[in-house]
DNA sequence: CTCTCACCTG
DNA sequence: CAGGTGAGAG
Protein backbone atom coordinates (compact mmCIF):
# COMPACT_ATOMS: atom_id res chain seq x y z
CA UNK A 1 0.00 0.00 0.00
CA UNK A 2 2.68 2.56 0.79
CA UNK A 3 4.25 1.64 -1.89
CA UNK A 4 1.56 1.92 -4.12
CA UNK A 5 1.03 5.83 -2.52
CA UNK A 6 4.79 6.57 -3.36
CA UNK A 7 4.42 5.33 -6.74
CA UNK A 8 1.16 7.15 -7.54
CA UNK A 9 2.92 10.49 -6.21
CA UNK A 10 5.95 9.77 -8.42
CA UNK A 11 3.69 9.85 -11.49
CA UNK A 12 2.11 12.45 -10.77
CA UNK A 13 5.01 14.76 -9.56
CA UNK A 14 5.49 13.51 -13.85
CA UNK A 15 2.59 15.15 -14.65
CA UNK A 16 2.73 18.35 -13.33
CA UNK A 17 5.61 20.50 -12.31
CA UNK A 18 6.57 22.63 -9.08
CA UNK A 19 4.05 25.00 -9.15
CA UNK A 20 0.94 22.27 -9.98
CA UNK A 21 0.55 23.11 -13.42
CA UNK A 22 0.78 20.87 -16.19
CA UNK A 23 4.32 20.04 -17.95
CA UNK A 24 4.40 21.65 -20.84
CA UNK A 25 3.95 19.43 -24.08
CA UNK A 26 1.52 17.55 -22.24
CA UNK A 27 -2.43 18.12 -22.52
CA UNK A 28 -4.44 17.58 -19.22
CA UNK A 29 -6.62 14.69 -21.13
CA UNK A 30 -3.57 13.13 -21.91
CA UNK A 31 -2.11 12.88 -18.52
CA UNK A 32 -4.97 12.37 -17.01
CA UNK A 33 -5.35 9.08 -19.30
CA UNK A 34 -1.46 8.31 -18.64
CA UNK A 35 -2.70 8.39 -14.79
CA UNK A 36 -5.35 6.64 -15.08
CA UNK A 37 -4.09 3.47 -17.01
CA UNK A 38 -0.91 3.27 -14.24
CA UNK A 39 -3.48 3.65 -11.99
CA UNK A 40 -5.56 0.70 -12.67
CA UNK A 41 -2.46 -1.62 -13.42
CA UNK A 42 -0.75 -0.73 -9.79
CA UNK A 43 -4.31 -0.65 -7.98
CA UNK A 44 -5.06 -4.27 -9.52
CA UNK A 45 -1.48 -5.64 -9.34
CA UNK A 46 -1.26 -5.05 -5.54
CA UNK A 47 -4.84 -5.31 -4.37
CA UNK A 48 -4.27 -8.80 -5.98
CA UNK A 49 -0.61 -9.33 -4.67
CA UNK A 50 -1.94 -9.06 -1.07
CA UNK A 51 -5.12 -11.08 -1.67
CA UNK A 52 -3.02 -13.54 -2.99
CA UNK A 53 -0.90 -13.65 0.10
CA UNK A 54 -3.78 -13.70 2.17
CA UNK A 55 -5.50 -16.90 0.69
CA UNK A 56 -2.12 -18.27 0.10
CA UNK A 57 -1.35 -18.00 3.86
CA UNK A 58 -4.74 -19.34 4.60
CA UNK A 59 -4.14 -22.31 1.93
CA UNK A 60 -0.52 -23.40 3.88
CA UNK A 61 -1.87 -23.14 7.25
CA UNK A 62 -4.55 -25.73 7.59
CA UNK A 63 -4.29 -27.25 11.10
CA UNK A 64 -2.08 -24.52 11.99
CA UNK A 65 -5.15 -21.90 11.82
CA UNK A 66 -7.42 -23.14 15.25
CA UNK A 67 -10.85 -22.63 15.50
CA UNK A 68 -11.06 -19.19 16.03
CA UNK A 69 -11.29 -18.46 12.56
CA UNK A 70 -14.75 -17.25 11.99
CA UNK A 71 -14.92 -20.50 10.48
CA UNK A 72 -18.20 -22.09 8.82
CA UNK A 73 -21.14 -20.46 10.41
CA UNK A 74 -20.59 -20.61 13.77
CA UNK A 75 -20.15 -17.93 14.44
CA UNK A 76 -23.96 -16.83 13.06
CA UNK A 77 -25.28 -20.09 14.68
CA UNK A 78 -23.94 -19.39 17.85
CA UNK A 79 -25.32 -16.06 18.99
CA UNK A 80 -27.38 -15.27 21.89
CA UNK A 81 -30.06 -12.38 22.19
CA UNK A 82 -27.29 -9.60 23.30
CA UNK A 83 -24.92 -10.70 20.89
CA UNK A 84 -27.18 -10.22 17.98
CA UNK A 85 -27.35 -7.03 19.39
CA UNK A 86 -23.81 -6.36 19.52
CA UNK A 87 -23.77 -8.09 16.21
CA UNK A 88 -26.02 -5.76 14.49
CA UNK A 89 -24.46 -2.92 14.73
CA UNK A 90 -21.36 -4.91 13.82
CA UNK A 91 -22.70 -5.63 10.56
CA UNK A 92 -24.85 -2.63 10.31
CA UNK A 93 -21.26 -1.49 8.37
CA UNK A 94 -22.08 -2.85 5.00
CA UNK A 95 -18.80 -4.41 3.99
CA UNK A 96 -18.81 -6.49 6.76
CA UNK A 97 -21.58 -8.63 4.99
CA UNK A 98 -19.46 -8.96 1.54
CA UNK A 99 -16.17 -9.53 3.81
CA UNK A 100 -17.00 -12.53 5.49
CA UNK A 101 -17.98 -13.85 2.52
CA UNK A 102 -14.64 -13.44 1.04
CA UNK A 103 -13.57 -14.95 4.26
CA UNK A 104 -15.88 -17.77 5.04
CA UNK A 105 -16.60 -19.05 1.59
CA UNK A 106 -13.26 -20.69 1.16
CA UNK A 107 -13.49 -22.88 3.98
CA UNK A 108 -17.11 -23.29 3.64
CA UNK A 109 -17.42 -24.45 -0.14
CA UNK A 110 -13.65 -25.82 0.08
CA UNK A 111 -12.11 -23.76 -2.81
CA UNK A 112 -8.97 -23.40 -1.21
CA UNK A 113 -8.04 -27.26 -0.85
CA UNK A 114 -5.87 -27.75 2.49
CA UNK A 115 -8.02 -25.04 4.64
CA UNK A 116 -10.35 -27.14 6.38
CA UNK A 117 -12.33 -27.20 9.59
CA UNK A 118 -10.05 -26.04 12.17
CA UNK A 119 -8.98 -28.13 15.08
CA UNK A 120 -8.73 -27.64 18.94
CA UNK A 121 -6.62 -24.20 19.54
CA UNK A 122 -4.54 -25.75 22.30
CA UNK A 123 -3.08 -27.88 20.13
CA UNK A 124 -1.70 -25.56 17.73
CA UNK A 125 0.59 -22.41 18.35
CA UNK A 126 0.16 -20.08 16.15
CA UNK A 127 2.63 -18.37 13.36
CA UNK A 128 2.53 -14.76 15.12
CA UNK A 129 2.61 -13.22 18.25
CA UNK A 130 0.39 -9.96 18.77
CA UNK A 131 3.91 -7.96 19.28
CA UNK A 132 5.15 -9.46 15.84
CA UNK A 133 5.41 -6.33 13.44
CA UNK A 134 2.32 -7.02 10.56
CA UNK A 135 3.15 -7.21 6.83
CA UNK A 136 0.63 -5.74 4.51
CA UNK A 137 -0.77 -9.37 4.07
CA UNK A 138 -1.85 -9.74 7.39
CA UNK A 139 -2.91 -6.52 7.74
CA UNK A 140 -5.14 -7.28 5.04
CA UNK A 141 -6.05 -10.70 6.24
CA UNK A 142 -7.70 -8.61 9.43
CA UNK A 143 -9.02 -6.23 7.33
CA UNK A 144 -10.91 -9.01 5.32
CA UNK A 145 -12.28 -10.57 8.91
CA UNK A 146 -13.05 -7.75 10.46
CA UNK A 147 -13.60 -5.15 8.02
CA UNK A 148 -11.83 -1.77 7.91
CA UNK A 149 -13.67 0.12 11.02
CA UNK A 150 -14.28 -2.59 12.69
CA UNK A 151 -12.46 -1.19 15.88
CA UNK A 152 -15.55 1.10 16.18
CA UNK A 153 -18.42 -1.25 16.47
CA UNK A 154 -20.78 0.58 18.34
CA UNK A 155 -20.22 -0.95 21.70
CA UNK A 156 -20.97 0.71 25.01
CA UNK A 157 -17.51 2.81 25.99
CA UNK A 158 -17.12 3.47 22.39
CA UNK A 159 -18.69 6.77 21.52
CA UNK A 160 -21.19 6.84 19.52
CA UNK A 161 -19.77 9.69 17.33
CA UNK A 162 -17.02 7.22 16.43
CA UNK A 163 -19.58 4.83 14.40
CA UNK A 164 -19.80 7.09 11.94
CA UNK A 165 -16.27 7.98 11.49
CA UNK A 166 -15.88 6.56 8.11
CA UNK A 167 -16.63 7.98 4.59
CA UNK A 168 -19.45 6.08 2.36
CA UNK A 169 -16.93 5.93 0.01
CA UNK A 170 -14.79 3.60 2.03
CA UNK A 171 -17.66 1.68 1.81
CA UNK A 172 -17.97 1.00 -1.55
CA UNK A 173 -14.01 0.69 -2.14
CA UNK A 174 -14.13 -1.82 0.38
CA UNK A 175 -17.05 -3.66 -1.44
CA UNK A 176 -14.55 -3.20 -4.81
CA UNK A 177 -11.82 -4.67 -3.19
CA UNK A 178 -13.87 -8.02 -1.15
CA UNK A 179 -15.51 -8.43 -4.94
CA UNK A 180 -12.89 -8.19 -6.71
CA UNK A 181 -10.99 -10.71 -4.48
CA UNK A 182 -13.63 -13.04 -4.61
CA UNK A 183 -13.69 -13.17 -8.17
CA UNK A 184 -10.37 -13.72 -8.43
CA UNK A 185 -9.83 -16.35 -6.27
CA UNK A 186 -12.46 -17.70 -8.33
CA UNK A 187 -10.12 -17.88 -10.68
CA UNK A 188 -12.77 -15.88 -13.04
CA UNK A 189 -11.86 -13.39 -15.16
CA UNK A 190 -15.25 -12.17 -16.10
CA UNK A 191 -16.65 -9.76 -13.36
CA UNK A 192 -19.50 -10.96 -11.42
CA UNK A 193 -22.79 -9.24 -13.18
CA UNK A 194 -23.70 -5.57 -11.77
CA UNK A 195 -20.00 -5.68 -9.84
CA UNK A 196 -17.68 -2.74 -11.10
CA UNK A 197 -14.13 -3.95 -10.78
CA UNK A 198 -11.21 -1.89 -9.63
CA UNK A 199 -9.54 -2.06 -12.66
CA UNK A 200 -12.46 -0.67 -14.65
CA UNK A 201 -13.13 2.58 -12.68
CA UNK A 202 -12.74 5.94 -14.49
CA UNK A 203 -10.26 8.96 -13.13
CA UNK A 204 -12.53 10.24 -10.82
CA UNK A 205 -13.39 7.01 -8.80
CA UNK A 206 -9.74 5.89 -8.31
CA UNK A 207 -8.98 9.42 -7.15
CA UNK A 208 -11.53 8.28 -4.06
CA UNK A 209 -9.66 5.21 -4.54
CA UNK A 210 -6.49 7.10 -3.35
CA UNK A 211 -7.87 9.32 -1.00
CA UNK A 212 -9.64 6.20 0.77
CA UNK A 213 -6.55 4.40 0.57
CA UNK A 214 -5.02 7.19 2.86
CA UNK A 215 -7.88 7.64 5.31
CA UNK A 216 -7.73 3.44 5.39
CA UNK A 217 -3.63 3.88 6.61
CA UNK A 218 -4.03 6.63 8.63
CA UNK A 219 -6.99 5.38 10.49
CA UNK A 220 -7.91 1.91 10.08
CA UNK A 221 -4.28 -0.01 9.00
CA UNK A 222 -3.29 1.37 12.18
CA UNK A 223 -5.39 1.30 14.35
CA UNK A 224 -6.99 -1.48 13.13
CA UNK A 225 -4.57 -4.23 15.42
CA UNK A 226 -5.87 -2.33 18.76
CA UNK A 227 -9.60 -2.64 19.04
CA UNK A 228 -11.37 0.33 20.41
CA UNK A 229 -14.09 -1.98 21.69
CA UNK A 230 -14.55 -5.48 22.58
CA UNK A 231 -16.35 -7.43 19.53
CA UNK A 232 -18.45 -10.79 19.41
CA UNK A 233 -15.74 -12.59 18.64
CA UNK A 234 -13.37 -11.12 22.17
CA UNK A 235 -17.22 -12.31 23.85
CA UNK A 236 -16.48 -15.99 22.18
CA UNK A 237 -12.87 -15.96 23.04
CA UNK A 238 -13.92 -14.71 26.32
CA UNK A 239 -16.27 -17.67 26.79
CA UNK A 240 -13.93 -20.35 25.92
CA UNK A 241 -11.10 -19.63 28.49
CA UNK A 242 -13.52 -19.53 30.91
CA UNK A 243 -13.07 -23.02 30.30
CA UNK A 244 -9.68 -22.62 31.89
CA UNK A 245 -10.54 -19.64 34.57
CA UNK A 246 -13.39 -18.83 36.15
CA UNK A 247 -11.32 -16.01 38.18
CA UNK A 248 -9.54 -14.11 35.63
CA UNK A 249 -7.90 -11.36 37.29
CA UNK A 250 -7.42 -7.83 35.29
CA UNK A 251 -4.52 -8.32 34.35
CA UNK A 252 -4.64 -12.07 32.71
CA UNK A 253 -7.22 -10.19 30.40
CA UNK A 254 -5.46 -7.39 29.11
CA UNK A 255 -2.21 -10.44 28.62
CA UNK A 256 -4.94 -12.21 26.65
CA UNK A 257 -6.46 -9.61 24.55
CA UNK A 258 -3.60 -7.72 23.08
CA UNK A 259 -5.39 -6.70 20.31
CA UNK A 260 -8.21 -4.21 22.74
CA UNK A 261 -7.05 -1.19 24.27
CA UNK A 262 -7.54 -1.61 27.74
CA UNK A 263 -9.23 1.42 29.98
CA UNK A 264 -11.34 1.34 32.65
CA UNK A 265 -14.49 0.65 30.80
CA UNK A 266 -13.06 -2.31 28.70
CA UNK A 267 -11.68 -4.18 32.12
CA UNK A 268 -14.54 -3.50 34.13
CA UNK A 269 -16.89 -5.00 31.17
CA UNK A 270 -14.68 -8.08 30.25
CA UNK A 271 -14.53 -8.22 34.26
CA UNK A 272 -18.63 -8.33 34.08
CA UNK A 273 -18.90 -11.43 31.36
CA UNK A 274 -16.68 -13.39 33.22
CA UNK A 275 -19.09 -12.73 36.54
CA UNK A 276 -21.78 -13.57 34.38
CA UNK A 277 -20.06 -16.96 33.18
CA UNK A 278 -19.76 -17.42 36.45
CA UNK A 279 -23.14 -16.54 37.57
CA UNK A 280 -24.65 -19.31 34.61
CA UNK A 281 -22.11 -21.57 35.73
CA UNK A 282 -23.15 -21.83 39.62
CA UNK A 283 -26.89 -21.58 39.22
CA UNK A 284 -26.46 -24.30 36.82
CA UNK A 285 -24.44 -26.48 40.10
CA UNK A 286 -26.89 -25.77 42.17
CA UNK A 287 -29.86 -27.18 40.21
CA UNK A 288 -28.18 -29.84 39.18
CA UNK A 289 -26.83 -30.81 42.86
CA UNK A 290 -30.21 -30.22 43.92
CA UNK A 291 -31.88 -32.32 41.35
CA UNK A 292 -29.16 -35.49 41.92
CA UNK A 293 -30.35 -35.04 45.96
CA UNK A 294 -34.04 -35.25 44.68
CA UNK A 295 -32.96 -38.38 42.64
CA UNK A 296 -31.72 -40.02 45.81
CA UNK A 297 -28.44 -39.61 45.41
CA UNK A 298 -27.16 -39.87 48.85
CA UNK A 299 -23.38 -39.80 48.45
CA UNK A 300 -20.93 -37.25 46.89
CA UNK A 301 -18.79 -39.97 45.27
CA UNK A 302 -21.59 -41.11 43.45
CA UNK A 303 -21.64 -37.26 41.74
CA UNK A 304 -19.84 -37.39 38.67
CA UNK A 305 -19.46 -35.67 35.32
CA UNK A 306 -18.37 -36.41 31.90
CA UNK A 307 -18.52 -35.36 28.32
CA UNK A 308 -21.98 -37.10 28.11
CA UNK A 309 -23.74 -35.79 31.77
CA UNK A 310 -26.05 -33.34 30.87
CA UNK A 311 -24.78 -30.93 33.17
CA UNK A 312 -21.73 -30.43 31.07
CA UNK A 313 -24.28 -30.11 27.75
CA UNK A 314 -25.90 -27.80 29.49
CA UNK A 315 -22.97 -25.98 30.08
CA UNK A 316 -20.97 -26.71 26.64
CA UNK A 317 -23.94 -24.98 24.97
CA UNK A 318 -23.46 -21.86 27.01
CA UNK A 319 -19.65 -21.39 26.38
CA UNK A 320 -18.92 -23.48 23.36
CA UNK A 321 -22.44 -23.11 21.15
CA UNK A 322 -20.74 -23.86 18.31
CA UNK A 323 -18.88 -26.66 19.99
CA UNK A 324 -16.04 -26.20 17.82
CA UNK A 325 -13.67 -26.35 20.69
CA UNK A 326 -12.15 -29.39 22.85
CA UNK A 327 -13.25 -28.56 26.14
CA UNK A 328 -10.03 -29.52 28.41
CA UNK A 329 -10.28 -32.19 30.76
CA UNK A 330 -9.93 -30.13 33.67
CA UNK A 331 -13.09 -28.02 33.36
CA UNK A 332 -14.85 -31.60 33.88
CA UNK A 333 -12.76 -32.01 37.19
CA UNK A 334 -13.46 -28.57 38.34
CA UNK A 335 -17.19 -28.72 37.62
CA UNK A 336 -17.44 -32.22 39.07
CA UNK A 337 -15.86 -31.06 42.57
CA UNK A 338 -18.28 -27.59 42.37
CA UNK A 339 -21.27 -29.92 41.77
CA UNK A 340 -19.98 -31.81 45.14
CA UNK A 341 -19.54 -29.21 46.32
CA UNK A 342 -22.68 -27.71 46.24
CA UNK A 343 -24.16 -30.95 46.87
CA UNK A 344 -22.25 -31.68 49.79
CA UNK A 345 -23.47 -28.18 51.16
CA UNK A 346 -27.12 -28.42 50.49
CA UNK A 347 -27.09 -32.12 51.31
CA UNK A 348 -25.81 -31.07 55.02
CA UNK A 349 -28.81 -28.20 54.71
CA UNK A 350 -25.81 -25.37 54.87
CA UNK A 351 -28.21 -23.56 52.31
CA UNK A 352 -29.71 -21.63 54.99
CA UNK A 353 -26.85 -19.70 55.57
CA UNK A 354 -27.58 -16.58 53.47
CA UNK A 355 -23.68 -16.55 52.46
CA UNK A 356 -23.75 -20.41 52.00
CA UNK A 357 -22.26 -20.04 48.47
CA UNK A 358 -19.48 -18.29 49.37
CA UNK A 359 -17.50 -21.09 51.21
CA UNK A 360 -18.15 -22.49 47.40
CA UNK A 361 -17.05 -19.80 45.77
CA UNK A 362 -13.48 -20.14 48.09
CA UNK A 363 -13.07 -23.34 46.87
CA UNK A 364 -13.08 -22.85 43.21
CA UNK A 365 -11.62 -20.22 42.30
CA UNK A 366 -8.59 -21.26 43.60
CA UNK A 367 -8.74 -24.08 40.97
CA UNK A 368 -8.08 -21.68 38.05
CA UNK A 369 -5.38 -23.32 35.55
CA UNK A 370 -3.36 -21.67 32.99
CA UNK A 371 -4.99 -20.59 29.90
CA UNK A 372 -3.03 -21.70 26.95
CA UNK A 373 -0.54 -19.60 25.30
CA UNK A 374 -2.67 -19.46 21.86
CA UNK A 375 -5.68 -17.16 23.35
CA UNK A 376 -3.01 -14.70 23.44
CA UNK A 377 -2.99 -14.45 19.73
CA UNK A 378 -5.23 -11.15 18.89
CA UNK A 379 -6.13 -11.93 15.08
CA UNK A 380 -6.64 -16.01 16.63
CA UNK A 381 -10.30 -16.07 15.54
C1' DC B 1 -11.82 5.94 46.79
C1' DT B 2 -11.26 2.22 43.56
C1' DC B 3 -11.81 -2.39 42.29
C1' DT B 4 -14.16 -6.79 42.33
C1' DC B 5 -17.81 -9.74 43.52
C1' DA B 6 -22.38 -11.61 43.93
C1' DC B 7 -27.03 -10.67 43.42
C1' DC B 8 -31.04 -8.91 41.13
C1' DT B 9 -33.27 -7.18 37.19
C1' DG B 10 -34.53 -6.28 32.29
C1' DC C 1 -25.40 -9.99 28.59
C1' DA C 2 -25.69 -5.15 30.63
C1' DG C 3 -27.13 -2.02 34.52
C1' DG C 4 -27.43 -1.05 39.04
C1' DT C 5 -26.45 -1.98 43.89
C1' DG C 6 -24.26 -2.91 48.31
C1' DA C 7 -20.61 -5.42 50.68
C1' DG C 8 -15.87 -6.00 51.39
C1' DA C 9 -10.93 -5.61 50.52
C1' DG C 10 -6.99 -2.67 49.86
Amino acid sequence: MQRLLHQLQEKISHVYDSEGEPKPGLSRESSVKNLQETLKCELTRTVSESIDSVFKKLATKPSTSPEYKPSQDDSRSEISDSEEVIREHFESDSQTEALSLVVRKPSQSQMIPGVKRPFPLHQTPFQFGYNTPLHDSQILEHLLKYGPHSAFSGLPCVPASLERSSPDSMEHSWESVAMRSKAHHLGQHHHPAGLVPVDSLCLPHVKMECADLQSMERSSFMALNIQEGLTPNHLKKAKLMFFYTRYPSSNLLKNFFPDVKFNRCITSQLIKWFSNFREFYYIQMEKFARQAIIDGVNDVKDISITRESELFRALNMHYNKANDFQVPDRFLEVAEITLQEFFSAVSLSKDSDPSWKKAIYKVICKLDSDVPEDFKSPSYL
